[in-house]
DNA sequence: AAAGCGTGGGC
DNA sequence: TGCCCAAGCTT
């Protein structure tokens, strides 16, 4: 793969994302990692900079309450990250955001993507950072495949050796950021593309997936309308729209169906995303 | 190791 | 409209 043009691609049209200014602390460059896992990094952007202003240190997150941090979380999804986060400060405690691959993967809530994301974007270690982006254009540019395989450890190994002796971190950053904007999951602009010569997969005349592929990732693509999440959902938003606990009332009132109501409430009391008093009101963990 | 976990935007 | 997708992690 042609490092240096998909690096010069991304001199030429890298977003200006917050977390990118120079002088973002490693604190910053998590919390920006994680709340991208599985939403999209515009919506992110606002949510983050709240955080960064509210709590700009560990320490300040971990003196926040649990229902201020998923207050503060908003709609941004998956609320069992605001968790992570909140227990990650407590962990962290006096101490700094570690930057070894290894002692990141510790921490709760962080895992091979944003343990190697944190490592490589703020300390700079020349890692292979393997996201959903990195994995699709491999996939196309490397192997000739539109879609990229299911993930796996080989992987690792497999970016590793794309990476270029001096500005790893620079094309890291590059290469996700051509997934994102360019090689994209559904209509990829190759015309845009800096590697289009010599990506396999147009070297290989453009083929569609096979059947089997296609349904592979169809069946990757989860329901949400009436699913245990959808409920789930519906029940945070109300606990986390009053400030002082509510009825059994209040949260039946959201979902016909009991038996998954009831469900979906009692995972949320144990996941800890819900409490209850001892008046048998329900409300954000404290 | 397959399945569960939110939410909203684009087409 | 309904489906597809989005800087994954956990069990």
């Amino acid at each position: 793969m042609d490092t240096q043009a998909v690096v010069e691609w991304f001199d030429a049209h890298e977003r200006p994302l917050p977390w990118r200014e120079p002088g973002t602390s490693a604190w910053g460059v998590l919390l920006s990692e994680v709340m991208s896992q599985q939403t999209p990094v515009a919506r992110v952007a606002p949510q983050w900079e709240e955080w960064m202003r509210r709590w700009p240190t560990p320490q300040d997150l971990a003196a926040a309450s649990k229902a201020d941090v998923l207050r503060a979380w908003g709609k941004l999804g998956y609320p069992r990250r605001a968790l992570r986060l909140w227990e990650c400060a407590k962990e962290i405690g006096e101490g700094e955001v570690p930057g070894d691959v290894d002692k990141l993967l510790a921490l709760p809530g962080i895992g091979e993507y944003t343990a190697r994301a944190v490592a490589c974007f703020h300390f700079g270690h020349n890692v292979p950072v393997v996201d959903t982006n990195v994995r699709r254009v491999y996939a196309r540019a490397e192997e000739g495949r539109f879609l990229a395989p299911p993930p796996a450890k080989r992987e690792l190994a497999q970016v590793e050796a794309l990476l270029p002796e001096e500005n790893g971190p620079r094309f890291s950053a590059a290469l996700m950021e051509l997934g994102a904007l360019v090689c994209t999951a559904k209509n990829p602009d190759c015309a845009a593309c800096p590697i289009k010569s010599t990506c396999a997969w147009q070297l290989a005349g453009c083929p569609e997936p096979s059947e089997e592929e296609t349904a592979r990732a169809k069946k990757r693509v989860q329901k949400f309308t009436g699913t245990d999440r959808q409920v789930r959902g519906l029940l945070l938003d109300v606990l986390r729209a009053t400030p002082h606990p509510v009825e059994q009332s209040a949260l039946d009132a959201v979902w016909p169906d009991a038996a998954q109501r009831s469900r979906a409430q009692a995972s949320l009391l144990e996941d800890g995303l819900m409490d209850v008093n001892d008046e048998g009101l329900f409300h954000l963990p404290h």
